[in-house]
DNA sequence: GATTGCATCGTACGGCGTACGAGTCAATTG
DNA sequence: CAATTGACTCGTACGCCGTACGATGCAATC
């Protein structure tokens, strides 16, 4: 009754995922449904961006009409957070692994976390939404439980994955972000030439120009895990 | 000529300042200037947040017609470039500093980076936007300063740079957009207790609870400066 | 056959960014 | 002093957006 302003029309309950198939559809295309859209919606960001997502033209891809999506999805917002945790799922290692392997184990979660992000950039432009989907739950739990498995104590486990998640969005959305093309990147050798003067160390790093970003990211990895976490590949490798 | 699409109107040329003060205003307001609009563009911002600031409240603010500020901006992303940039203005530490202090220098200057950008939270979710004014470039460059002085070879200097640089922003961004209030946090509390036997360790980590967001910053960025400079306070601490 | 509830969609509204071109006024020029 | 120029302002208008609303259609149920 006095609900916000969202569910005044009905909207697909969430209980369980029933393959209900209708008798037939009532058009040619497939009927609606919450996975398609959302699937649908990741296609057109990974063609269009984060810009390119408009309301109609998802819905033109579905072959339905605009306002149908409003059946089960409720504002163009919640087509974001849902895009956002569906490239976020993540299946664990295929392998078993022993006791000892849990900085591997975390290693991986974490490079393929910031991998599946990057495989869809305009993910890193919604990390600012406060999205808490399944899928990130569940990368969170899975790393929470590799750290606590590792030896970090429950008191310290926030602060751990709070580091490691911090570390990587911001590796994540960086990338994302400076990993110019051929035309920026001598535009950007170009600017940053010109004002050498007043940043001859950005320059002398090159910055902008060949960042190895992947080592770049695995080895502040490497750090904050030794850090965080004891024993094992002590910091005097 | 071959412009792309921005330049077709005139644009107040970005030589000098000169504080050439018209005879008088064309209205009672003050005449318009591109400090003007961005810094009343960061009010608007800090008031309303970043779906908050629309063109023509922009210019009602400043006592002007909307396509007035097209003269200055060329386009409203301009203007969340300029803002962003702004808030993050770094006048460095003000009392001079030993060699050694390299540590606390750098620290100083990305605690404060953050707090900078967190007290316009705003300003977090533009961070996907590759903006590389002059006040960021700043920060950078005393950044790599800093860290070269600290014994950082300049081909590491690359990595260094770009590992805090996005550790820093990963945890602004997080931040900015997890602080729960205090109806969230209870929200999110009988939300993760609903889910407990999905998520036993985070639960158990209370991680959206009672996170202590300055120490957990402050910590991580202690072990990653542990591993990127060299020497001093060793690890074995 | 009537009712109910799920699902679809056409229309329309208000608001957005901004292109365009007409205006104003100070400084410059002859 | 008149004419011209160029810096700056702004009213209007266009196209597009998200989505509220209400009218449908259709399957299952009574």
């Amino acid at each position: 009754m006095a609900a916000k302003h969202s569910d005044t029309r009905g909207k697909r309950s969430q209980r369980q995922y029933v393959p209900v198939q209708s008798a037939q559809p009532p058009h040619a295309d497939p009927p609606l449904s919450l996975e398609r859209i959302v699937t649908t919606a990741v296609e057109l960001l990974d063609a269009e961006g984060v810009d390119g997502l408009k309301m109609r033209r998802l819905a033109d891809r579905l072959g339905a009409g605009a306002m149908s999506l409003y059946w089960h999805v409720g504002s163009k917002e919640e087509v974001f957070d849902l895009a956002l945790d569906l490239v976020i799922e993540y299946s664990g290692r295929p392998q078993v692994f022993e006791p000892e392997d849990w900085r591997d184990e975390a290693v991986h979660l974490l490079q393929d976390w910031r991998a599946s992000m990057l495989r869809h950039p305009w993910s890193a432009s919604l990390l600012s939404r406060r999205a808490l989907g399944p899928n990130i739950l569940n990368r969170l739990e899975l790393l929470g439980k590799i750290l606590s498995r590792a030896g970090v104590a429950d008191a310290d486990l926030n602060v751990a994955i709070w580091s490691l998640w911090n570390y990587v969005m911001g590796a994540t959305i960086t990338r994302a972000s400076f990993d110019l093309s051929e035309d920026d990147r001598t535009a950007a050798q170009q600017r940053i030439t010109r004002l050498s003067e007043h940043y001859p160390t950005i320059e002398r790093s090159r910055l902008l120009l060949d960042s190895d970003w992947d080592g770049a990211f695995r080895k502040g990895l490497d750090f904050l895990l030794d850090g965080l976490a004891p024993g094992q590949k002590s910091c005097s490798r």
